[in-house]
DNA sequence: AATTATCCATATCGATCGATACGAAACCTG
DNA sequence: CAGGTTTCGTATCGATCGATATGGATAATT
């Protein structure tokens, strides 16, 4: 059985599944879901194959899993800049910040799972790709219903699209996580982030903070 | 041998080693370098295995040389705006719309080849992966050194960072790629790249060309 | 025509892929 | 302790991976 609950009965387990899933998923977030391989994860989970297929069923079961523990360990920052109660340009700004630490953690791969673990795959992996990309507009649809929340309150201008403004955070933090993983440092995201929130015509009075980030309020990297 | 200039002598190929590459860097454009396997290229290019590996020594080779032929016929909208004799302002927003269309070409897999073609490897492609990056890196580089070539002739305000701007562009681009491969139009991408134009301090008086995109010149996406 | 060089088609290589069969070992229940 | 259940470790499965050996076929060269 796959079944992680308490034992009804039989020889117990020799590891602790948490910290399997753990190293499973910091190898998927570095190397995909497809290039990883049972031989690297039975290596880093410190495990044998039926072990592994014991307690996770299969690579696919297992990768899932660790999507879903990514989720919870991993990117909180999302949901608490999203549900913080601020103003709407303070809570993009977060999320976008949030980001900028959360993709260029030190000891950690760099960038998102939900980018780089199965970007490009093969059609035997395409139900992987498709999990991944509904995370992803699952997090775009976030952000939509955010900036809606905010239209509705007037924090927002009127006439401007929601969706598209989605599109451009989600699409900007994408590409944070590409530059990310291409070695950018937390300070580089950062100025990246305050770059695309400039682009946004709302919230710019609100960009106070310094005491807290250390870094000057202005949208424009300085030289 | 995998030389492709002109035989001395011995039977001659009965293929197109062009068109068989295009259909290889079609193939690496939409699964990636690992995903892509001989048995779907052999299919793609409609070649036997030892016809492949006399004409382009090995898979690692053939990748290299789809990247090339995908540097030149799939993403010269980007030398051409960079080189562009226009403001910096409309060199950038050429750029951006320029990727907008080559991100989102019907029949073409969507997103940069550049982004997509190896994000995540096995440690075995570590190197294709890091070729991947350089070009990455050279696109950033290209942009920042037009970024420097318009603060030259005073075409940007002083003080700003040339790097952090080609920074966030390059960011965006990479998002963009990200998002089409989500399946986003190219309308949605237009808008995207016209929100991030709007986080420039530079350029928005050079936002004409109404005429020539049939789309509003304004930054911000509308409902 | 003879020589030389290259390519073609068939068949298959060793390595690695994800996944499992098997029987002994270890725990809970009665 | 006996019975039932689950996990353990060892060995290995068939499929697919990238890549090649072999020998006949087709061209330019001499």
């Amino acid at each position: 059985m796959d079944n992680l609950e308490k034992s009804r009965g039989g020889r117990p387990r020799a590891f602790d599944p948490d910290r399997a899933l753990d190293a499973a998923m910091h190898l998927f977030w570095e190397h995909g879901y497809e290039a990883t391989s049972l031989t690297m994860l039975r290596e880093a989970m410190g495990l044998t194959p039926p072990q592994i297929y014991n307690a996770f069923t299969d690579k696919e079961t297992l990768f899932r899993k660790a999507l879903e523990r990514y989720h919870q360990t991993e990117i909180g920052f999302a949901l608490e800049a999203l549900s913080a109660p601020v103003s709407t340009g303070e809570a993009i700004r977060r999320l976008l910040l949030g980001a900028a630490e959360a993709y260029s953690r030190p000891g950690k791969p760099g960038g998102c799972l939900f980018v780089s673990g199965a970007l490009a795959t093969s059609p035997q992996a395409q139900a992987i790709a498709d999990e991944l990309k509904t995370y992803r507009k699952a997090s775009e649809a976030a952000i939509a219903g955010r900036l809606a929340q905010g239209k509705a309150k007037g924090d927002l201008p009127e006439g401007i699209s929601v969706e598209g403004f989605a599109k451009y955070l989600a699409g900007t933090m994408n590409g944070m996580s590409i530059q990310a993983r291409d070695g950018a440092s937390v300070e580089e995201l950062r100025a990246l982030a305050e770059t695309a929130l400039a682009a946004l015509p709302f919230g710019r009075q609100n960009q106070r903070h310094d005491s807290e980030t250390g870094h000057h309020a202005g949208p424009f990297p300085r030289s």
